[in-house]
DNA sequence: ATGATAGTGATAGTGATTATCATTCGATAT
DNA sequence: ATATCGAATGATAATCACTATCACTATCAT
């Protein structure tokens, strides 16, 4: 019952050209210099939407909801305190071992975030 | 030159004396039914500035923010979608694949949150 | 064509948090 | 003991990401 609209399908095609991480403000910008003016409260339900049909995916940083494309295999993330790159790793070990834990707890795993925050190779490198 | 008032003791003593992960919100009201009332914004502050001297840990879930005591050992959090009740897991052998990303990236770790969002035991077995 | 259903976009509202600012506190210097 | 000055307080306004409302529109099935 979910509708892959123009102005969905636009945002999918947005973030399915790039290896961002988007915010909702972002989108919207990118999508007006081309043209293609959406009203933001549409970005937020398309991104939303979008989302919850596995079409994109979402991170969750302390400030606001960001979205990658979704044909990359699952990884999670190395945020840079200092200049806000996001990198992305997989370590499945570490996956293996949430799940562990979550049986060991009776607990019934939906979803899970790793964030790893510190300072990017070239923030460390520019230190004073 | 960050004081530890007594507006500021008084949420920490609130804090040290539970288990519990609290929100801005719920210390105030507490502190309120104790006969101690402190505006909002000093909640605010003062949980910020005992965080950041490290008296309280704090968490920052999706939505809210929230505090606990730092006399425990590092742990993560196993978060219910259903409830919202919220269990800890220490799991150094996840701790120890991080570093390992870390290193392997030229990534200097400054802290990490580690979310297993799900079902609780009791809300797994009350299931419909 | 006719509804039913879902989406759109402008805008108001929400909720957590932070900023502002006049006032007060409290540790130190006198 | 008193003056002093930076930090803290608390009421309140502002911010920011996001959600709700609502009138209108697009799309699809009969
Ligand atoms: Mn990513
Ligand atoms: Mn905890
Ligand atoms: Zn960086
Ligand atoms: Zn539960």
């Amino acid at each position: 019952m979910q509708k892959l609209t123009a102005q969905r399908q636009a945002i999918l095609d947005m973030i399915n050209r790039s290896d961002k991480h988007w915010d909702a403000d972002e989108v919207a910008y990118k999508l007006k210099e081309q043209g293609i003016s959406i009203g933001i409260a549409t970005v937020y339900r398309g991104l939303a939407a979008l989302a919850e049909q596995g079409l994109i995916e979402s991170i969750q940083l302390a400030d606001k909801k960001r979205y990658e494309r979704a044909d990359k295999a699952h990884h999670d993330h190395l945020v840079c305190t200092s200049c806000g790159s996001i990198e992305e790793f997989c370590k499945p070990e570490i996956e293996v071992l949430q799940d562990q834990v979550a049986e060991e707890r009776d607990f019934h795993i939906q979803g899970h975030q790793l964030l790893l925050f510190g300072l990017c190779k070239a923030c460390k490198a520019g230190e004073r």
